[in-house]
DNA sequence: CACGGATCCTGATGGC
DNA sequence: TGCCATCAGGATCCGT
């Protein structure tokens, strides 16, 4: 569900509050694809520093250890002073002197971890391979072009596999590579520098434009304060199946890699 | 190391 | 209305 723009958006959302937080109480819910890791108890007292993002993690740092929180497909936090009782999906909440944190995640995919230091073994699992931040000085294009080299298979798969470049999920991926104009099946080492340079690219502006709309064009996104998601960056071919290219009016096509939907123009990226 | 597939879980949607 | 199948924004693990 959400990818790097509404994980940045979700952090911009909250980060200036809670930072400088003392930590009342936390309590799990039903358990999430990793589940803290330490008794609740153990958070009791801490104080939130910061928080960051690292690819579609949320780390929180602490005055000692750190959270790191991940929203799975169907996660969304939302930090508040008043909140109502917490619901049937509501599977962790910590209180703190400046408000209340609380992850909303029915699918429970998501996590929410408590590593004593960035290296400890936990945090390198999840944390160990990522790939580069697209948003960042070091996605440079030697780089970006090299890795692809070493990859046989489709670019769409390459992207969303995180370890090259992080964030960029199944929408982006589409949308991305619909901006440089490259066939989502084609083969990540055949792509020619240009084409590479062009990918490049869109993958930073699109993920950019979405960071600087407020988080995009998900359905039923919201951000931490509870403000939902505003369809400002419109989907050039996601979900478009059948529809009429917003570009030269061809038919956007729909297909299956790994098993996710993969959405393309077959006439503005023909390989 | 790189690849493809199965897998975790719940809710929404569409066909019959 | 009920029932069933399919699909959904992620990413890890496992066998090859």
């Amino acid at each position: 569900m959400p990818e790097l723009p509404e994980v940045e958006v979700t952090r911009l959302s909250f980060v200036n509050q809670i930072s400088g937080a003392k930590v009342l109480s936390a309590r799990l819910g039903k358990p999430l694809r990793w589940s803290l890791g330490c008794p609740e108890n153990d958070l009791v007292g801490r104080t939130v520093l910061d928080v960051r993002r690292r690819g579609k993690y949320l780390l929180l740092d602490l005055d000692e250890g750190l959270l790191l929180i991940h929203l799975g497909m169907s996660g969304s936090l939302i930090f508040a002073q008043q909140l109502s009782p917490d619901g049937a999906h509501d599977h962790f909440a910590m209180v703190t002197s400046r408000g209340t944190l609380r992850l909303h995640d029915p699918r429970r995919f998501g996590a929410v971890v408590h590593a004593t230091h960035e290296d400890d073994p936990m945090a390198r699992k999840l944390l160990g391979r990522l790939g580069v931040e697209p948003l960042s000085d070091s996605f440079v294009l030697p780089q970006f072009q090299a890795r692809l080299k070493t990859r046989n298979t489709a670019i769409k798969q390459v992207l969303l596999a995180g370890d090259v470049v992080v964030g960029v999920g199944n929408i982006y991926a589409s949308e991305a590579l619909f901006l440089a104009g490259i066939r989502p099946t084609a083969k990540a080492a055949k792509l020619s520098g240009p084409r590479i340079a062009k990918l490049h690219a869109a993958i930073r502006d699109v993920l950019a434009r979405a960071v600087a709309t407020g988080g995009s064009t998900l359905r039923d996104f919201s951000s931490a304060n509870g403000e939902s998601g505003y369809f400002q960056l419109e989907a050039m071919v996601y979900a478009r199946e059948g529809q009429a290219c917003r570009v030269c009016g061809s038919a956007v096509k729909a297909i299956k890699q790994g098993q996710r939907s993969t959405f393309y123009c077959p006439s503005c990226q023909k390989r």
